[in-house]
DNA sequence: TAAGATTTGTTCGTATGTATC
DNA sequence: GGATACATACGAACAAATCTT
């Protein structure tokens, strides 16, 4: 029925607007269509919240069939471009991508990547000094008092290996909301996709479960030291704290992953 | 016809593997299909080019309509996580996520954040030097052979201010294929990432309208100089003369945006 | 509370395009 | 070229959610 001529052939008008005008796109048409929003959305410069033609305006607009359109706006939904609500006044609008969701896609990159501990170091060790440094004099007094409450939420030692699986993640918290408080969103959302990535190590992988109570015991004294200098403003000294806080945990993380290889290979 | 048994109620079914179990999931059911199927590739470990179930299968599987189950697919599809082949022999294959796609799919993040030229240099003005020196000495012919190649395409001088963008263009493709020559995946992504950023400023926002011969000529003794370092495996110098680049490219870009704003003003 | 209106969500049957044999 | 197997697309009907009266 698609490019029989029965009836009228709204095709036409849209092979103009989905771009499908005389050379043939090898692309589907849900994906065409969701492009075709896309390029709507930048055209009109659409803000957050604002709303898209519904689905039966779609349907005309672009002369196919519900199916399609739809696919086409899940498309959009999944990476976060829309949102849709039922009922009336509902409708699909512009929507938010959220740090959290953009880092669930890129995630599904790494994941046949298989990145190593050094890998993930070798940016750590330049970045988080960088961002430390930044972020020295520029907190308010509640935004330090929030860095104070997350440290005190590890300064009790573990009494099991579970609890200090879980501390550990609670200490990549500390770098994740270091990263919020920047004003750089690109050294915000990378700083926050290795907390990430680590966390899902340390829960998944289990690269803690050897409990080790010599990382977390400094990691508490570097970070009470940093929110320090960073209250004073002390830039030079921030940089040079978190640079031998990343050197030390890279080197403690390093043994363990050996120790985890090791194990994997005795089963 | 996987799980149901004649057929009484395929739902019940569904509902297990779709995670519906007791409390309603607010996801639609499309997604919850995309979702199910992630699991199903990481628990069965396939690897590119695997075979997934056929449309009819999860049909069957799932107890969902054709259309629901499509919508999930396409929404992997898009992710890059599987690509479908239509004839016999055909069906959905797992796909490789490109590092372009993950991009891409990262742009849609940062469309709404505005990133400054500063914010950009911040990160490059420490990775681009990290990632120079951790490539000195590690190299093969070939590879800085090929680094020579793309220094070559923009050693003339250009004669038009298009000729100049296209040139510059050119020069951030030096930082990708250096990055590209990184083993770090990571690492290698976030540099690549930075250089399509730019690129995009470059070609969209014309930040480069006004020439500037200045930055070109700069940018070309530096690299010049950097492909020597590499070769010769002096990792210290590579570095000072990275983070040299990055300072004046920076001073240079930084000037040229004020004269776009200006510009953006006064239209 | 209840009924009706509006919009997305889901299903089914069918037809078409495409690649392989 | 024809047969086959598969994804792709269409359209009508029904279900569910949500707002208004």
């Amino acid at each position: 029925m698609a490019e029989s001529p029965t009836s009228g052939t709204p095709q036409d008008a849209a092979s103009q607007i989905v771009g499908d005008a005389c050379g043939r796109d090898r692309r589907s048409r849900p994906i065409r269509v969701a492009d075709a929003i896309k390029e709507l959305m930048v055209e009109r410069n659409l803000q957050r919240g604002d709303r898209l033609p519904s689905e039966a305006e779609l349907i005309a607009h672009f002369g196919m069939s519900k199916g399609t359109i739809r696919e086409g706006m899940r498309i959009l939904e999944t990476q976060g471009l829309i949102e849709t609500r039922t009922g009336p006044g509902g409708g699909s609008f512009v929507g938010e991508v959220t740090a959290d969701r953009a880092k669930a896609l890129l995630a599904n990159y790494f994941y046949f990547q298989d990145l190593s501990v050094a890998d993930i170091y070798q940016l750590r060790r330049v970045l988080e000094p960088e961002l430390a440094a930044s972020l020295a004099g520029r907190l308010t007094e509640a935004q330090l008092a929030r860095l104070e409450s997350v440290v005190a939420q590890y300064s009790e030692p573990a009494r099991s290996a579970e609890e200090e699986r879980d501390q550990h993640v609670a200490s990549l918290a500390f770098h994740r909301t270091l990263a919020e408080f920047s004003g750089n969103a690109l050294l915000a959302f990378v700083v926050g996709f290795m907390a990430r990535i680590l966390t899902d190590l340390t829960v998944y992988r289990r690269l803690y479960d050897p409990p080790n109570r010599e990382l977390r015991e400094k990691g508490i004294v570097y970070q009470i030291d940093l929110i320090e200098a960073l209250r004073k403003g002390e830039a030079e000294r921030a940089r040079v704290i978190m640079r031998a806080h990343m050197e030390t945990a890279e080197a403690l993380m390093q043994a363990q992953e050996a120790q985890v290889l090791r194990r994997f290979i005795a089963e």
